[in-house]
DNA sequence: TATATATTTTAGGCAAACCTAAAAACAATA
DNA sequence: TATTGTTTTTAGGTTTGCCTAAAATATATA
């Protein structure tokens, strides 16, 4: 069926306009994919055009941009790439977690798919990246989890670190420093109103982290 | 010095003019690199302006091409990528090695310097790749071992199998069936002068294997 | 509602890496 | 040495994926 080998290009788009259509529920503007991946509209335009001929996008002519059912598939499989490159970098090859991210978005256009098979198998079919994002198998199916953030927890309630949204190295450095990394334990001591920071207990010891911090932790609830 | 990101044309290029050219020391036809890469003479004559261009080989008009020390030293690192990529597909992702070569070339062009170091160290710095060639270290530095054919060694004298030419997959069919992989002992039984096909013991068994399947297989004396 | 601003598309161009056809250079041999 | 054949290069063309500038459309605001 959908056998056409893509560029590294056309994947590319695809996986933004993935990424940007909140899985394939909302419509994508010309704008959005070129800020994303710096690339001007009007080449945008271009690859809009081709890709819908190809069926792998909907495209309404000065209104946005829709992913297709087999669009949302290819996607998938582009992450599932990225994602598992990232687990053997990081796993395997000892990469931080900050490193790993440019050289898996080379990876992830080596398109075999026994490679990626062998590769899931290798690594022991793994359920999440090091970035706690999930890993699709090889259907495409992904594995939710409900994401919080530390300010949902009510006071003296658990849970568990699942997801790091900013990839900055300023950020990566700062968490490390506070000892939290995807799997560690974080118990909410206290919620401050004054500036919506949080008290935390984390490695056994208390810390007071500001609203920016927290909202770019996620984590479920134990 | 040598930075200038190539493109993965140019990489295929450097390499196939590399290996060619036997370690830099013969000139190397138009045509040779155009029926090795499969690319029409006159594209060949365009890549070969540009890579003179950048000093990578040198080229005199209507006589051929030669690789320079900086052209070497990057095939090396082409080269260098590939061998362990085969590596890890066939001793952690479990390939066989006549289906690795293929996936290799792909992943070759990957150009990490870190990922490859880390790859390297995570195969614990293998000297050699599956196929029985040895794989550059990080200052392309190479193992050299004599390598020699079946029908160089003495009645009665033994040899370890190091290197498998013939990438075919009938021929790793037949040689899945004698048993003969890359590490077999081999003992030299007698020399055929009518056709010169030789009788070897591999596995126990004495088996008889023409001249052209012989001088496929290099082994090492031991 | 008319106008200003922002977004998107069209039109025309460029570099990379390929192609074919034809010309130029070299090599082989009658 | 002249002719034939092979190899290599030149000339001109194509596709992919980008660009800028300008035109078309949509949106926001006075």
């Amino acid at each position: 069926m959908s056998n056409i080998k893509l560029s590294k290009s056309e994947e590319n788009y695809l996986k933004s306009i993935f990424n940007l259509s909140e899985f394939g529920n909302k419509q994508v503007s010309t704008n959005s994919i070129s800020k994303i991946l710096n690339i001007e509209p009007a080449s945008v335009t271009d690859m809009i055009k081709k890709l819908s001929k190809k069926n792998l996008i909907y495209h309404e002519k000065y209104k946005g941009s829709t992913i297709s059912k087999s669009g949302i598939k290819i996607a998938l499989q582009i992450i599932r790439r990225h994602r598992l490159w990232e687990v053997f970098l990081h796993d395997k090859l000892k990469f931080n977690w900050d490193e790993i991210h440019e050289i898996a978005e080379e990876l992830e256009h080596v398109s075999s798919e026994i490679l990626i098979d062998n590769l899931d198998k290798f690594l022991k079919y793994p359920k999440i990246d090091p970035h706690g994002d999930p890993i699709p198998n090889k259907f495409g199916e992904i594995d939710f989890v409900d994401k919080i953030s530390i300010s949902d927890l009510k006071i003296n309630e658990k849970g568990i670190v699942s997801r790091i949204i900013n990839e900055d190295e300023e950020f990566f450095n700062l968490l490390k420093k506070l000892k939290i990394e995807i799997g560690s334990e974080i118990t909410l001591i206290d919620k401050i109103d004054y500036d919506n920071s949080v008290e935390i207990l984390i490695d056994k010891k208390s810390v007071i982290i500001s609203k920016d911090i927290s909202n770019n932790i996620k984590i479920t609830k134990i």
